[in-house]
DNA sequence: GGGTTCATGTAATCGGTTACATGATTCG
DNA sequence: CGAATCATGTAACCGATTACATGAACCC
């Protein structure tokens, strides 16, 4: 299985590995509750599947930055609970210290605005406004949030860590109304069907 | 080289080979074209190398799709210049009726910051600054190519097809004002450097 | 002589998705 | 009785990145 190269690649680019060890230090986790947080909290800025979780997992155990134990109980199905290792935090730390890399964009949307303008057929109508619903409801999610986990605007007095998660929060935000934005003034300057 | 699967696949979910039908759909261009659009105007809404190009121009001519003619330019190299057939044209006008998926986030400046509330340690200003610094570059960029190409204020008097186009720098435009002012929130509410 | 542009690709690897597989429990 | 939740995985495939490879022309 090439621990070399993985162990080497703790470092370069690429980050699911990078993101479940943030999870573990947040707390021990097992495969499905890491797999759950994708589809929480972690998931607004990261998704990953269950078997890419438990693929992960797998590696980063060969690799000894995390460790597990399995845990019986009772009634339910065993579970193996996953924890930092001390290297672990210390490949944690190590990416820290790295750039962040620029998120890459691939927006279906907008290709097919480009494709509507080459070929003079189709309309993107539609579509503006059904991604207008999806952010709109994302808004309402996160300003639900907001207002529920973080009294609004006295950041001043929370502790550093809390402080951290509500910008991620805050970002998610911006991002949505960005998005509300644009697709009001497309469909402000976009007549209701052209002929195709 | 399972052309059956690819074939049906025309319709289903991944699209960088609808991302090179439409770029034909605006005109013939070769390999080497294609991937300079990626680094241009394209680029700023998908990305693609020139391996990923190359491969798919190969898949899209085995199905039918495109077809090129080998052009030879007296003194430079010669290049095989790609166009949409009609079956190309009626793929690309089916994706176009298929609702577009909304884009994956997957961003580790925001994971870093989880990190850091996760670990107690690090600091993230020095990324915060960087990304302000890249993100305000892109505003610059995008803002020339509006005050260049688009009499500001005026979409009405515009073709569709330009409306079109002009809507998706108005859309990077209202996206990287978002991450600066998201910057700035972040930089005015973290210390200049938590003790990690 | 060395770097950039034009122009095309192959090979190996890694990341991510889809489909398949199992088995118990709890809720309606 | 059927669906959802808890809990773990394997296998096949597709998409994307990195590295390697070639070769001519033009510019400094």
């Amino acid at each position: 299985m090439q621990l070399d190269a993985y162990q080497i690649s703790v470092c370069p680019p690429m980050s699911l590995r990078h993101v479940i060890l943030t999870l573990l230090a947040e707390q021990p986790a097992s495969g499905y509750d890491i797999t759950k947080r994708f589809d929480a909290s972690l998931g607004y800025f990261w998704q990953a599947s269950h078997q890419q979780v438990y693929r992960e997992l797998a590696r980063l155990t060969e690799a000894g930055l995390v460790s597990f134990e399995t845990v019986t109980q009772g009634e339910r199905p065993a579970k193996k609970v996953y924890r930092l290792t001390p290297q672990g935090r210390e490949a944690l730390l190590a990416w820290l210290e790295r750039p962040a890399s620029l998120p890459v964009i691939k927006d279906e949307l907008l290709v097919k605005m480009w494709a509507v303008a080459g070929l003079a057929a189709g309309d993107p109508v539609p579509d503006v406004v059904r991604r207008r619903a999806e952010h709109a409801a994302r808004l309402v999610e996160y300003r639900d949030l907001e207002r529920d986990c973080f009294a609004a605007g006295c950041l001043a007095g929370l502790p550093e860590a809390d402080r951290l998660r509500y910008l991620t929060l805050r970002r998610g935000i911006l991002a949505e109304q960005a998005w509300l934005d644009w697709c009001d003034e497309a469909l402000s300057c976009l007549p209701a069907a052209p002929p195709g």
